[in-house]
DNA sequence: AACTATTGATAACA
DNA sequence: TTGTTATCAATAGTT
């Protein structure tokens, strides 16, 4: 019979021939991805992946949008087989620039945001400010109300997962009790198999691997202790 | 009825609207996998996406510039013939990517000034922010109401100043009328007079610096704006 | 933003 | 490795 798929788990593959299988088909995929999103939206990225033997795999397509054309001027001068790469560098470079001016302007909103002169201020500005500050603390406290609503969610999630296991546990407690009590009865318990059930039983009714049979079923356990036929 | 979904064409999708969607869309989508790659396969890898309005995106588990800089090794053992204009396109991408990751830093501390941006926020994360946020809203609400008490004390002072000027005009107006009574029975006032002498004591209460009388002298106005004696 | 029907990606298997 | 297929995941079109 063929094995469910599982719903993966993203989590490093310890086993290695199945880690290469895994990269080499998801990386594929990866940058088919990438490449779709950039002609999709005609945006520029970039995307580098090293194997773990060092290999490396990259993609960007650069595409030369018409903005970035029209100032590209600059590069007219050189020629030839040189150009593609010439207009890769005036995309960097173009980039760059873009990048410094914004760059540039965040600082400069950082700067006034937290170097507030609320002495220079008048009234309207000050109710201005505050206005918007007002605003960004509700906008924190509903996150974190929203945070704490999820956070209950998936407890409450956990709780009825829990409950279920526990129900499926007891249930299958209850039929290796039957089963016990059946051997018992047809005096087949030896040593090897009470010693078994033993163990079985005690790791399916609890989470702590240390403790030795302390539930309230603890019968079970003591007659499974005992060579019942000698 | 349902318009049955359409195979997906690689190309350009020239709605704008529809094209931002999809770009959302897709570019969560795919820095969702570079993670799960870089995480299930246990490599490194550095994904960076420019969105049209020049918004920058990136992903990466090491820095950029460790990854720019394998980057820009590997490139250098593999290539040969236009080894130039690689190291100027690699110089100018870490240049990019140096930019990139600062931009993104200062953006991230401004959407969490601003209250956005906080998805990613675990709850003592939110509690921080909401309690800086409720810190500078009192410093705001504070400098207001100093500020108020502040206005309110000037105008107290105006309010003062201008009661003690009205009685000092009522006085000169007394006068004034005390003196033109006793010329009117000496039957020696006509309309004019009286007409002018209303205009130039409305313009004593006016705050307009460009009128030409505001001294609390006036009385030397009114004697050169009228002819008293003929 | 949220919801499905559908396409697309891929884990297990051959 | 490559190919196939049963599943799971992403997302296009829609509400």
């Amino acid at each position: 019979m063929r094995m469910v798929r599982q719903k993966t788990q993203i989590k490093k593959i310890e086993n290695l021939a199945a880690r290469q299988v895994t990269f080499s088909k998801r990386r594929r995929g990866l940058f088919k991805k990438a490449q779709e999103l950039s002609t999709l939206c005609d945006v520029d990225l970039a995307l580098i992946v090293f194997s773990a033997t060092g290999k490396l795999f990259h993609y960007s397509p650069l595409s030369m949008n018409q903005v970035l054309e029209r100032h590209r001027l600059q590069s007219q001068n050189s020629g030839g087989s040189q150009q593609s790469s010439q207009d890769e560098i005036q995309v960097a470079l173009r980039r760059s620039a873009m990048l410094s001016k914004e760059l540039a302007e965040k600082r400069r909103e950082l700067g006034q945001m937290k170097g507030e002169d609320l002495q220079g201020l008048d009234l309207k500005e000050l109710s201005k400010l505050e206005a918007i500050i007002e605003s960004r603390l509700v906008a924190v406290v509903k996150a974190k109300a929203e945070k704490i609503s999820e956070d209950i969610n998936t407890l409450k999630q956990k709780e009825a997962q829990m409950l279920e296991e526990n129900a499926q546990l007891k249930k299958q407690l209850v039929m290796m009790e039957k089963s016990v009590g059946q051997r018992i009865i047809h005096g087949q318990c030896g040593h090897y198999h009470s010693l078994e059930l033993t163990i079985s039983i005690s790791s399916l009714s609890s989470t702590d691997p240390s403790h030795k049979c302390n539930s309230s079923n603890s019968d079970t356990c003591l007659k499974l202790g005992q060579p019942f036929s000698d």
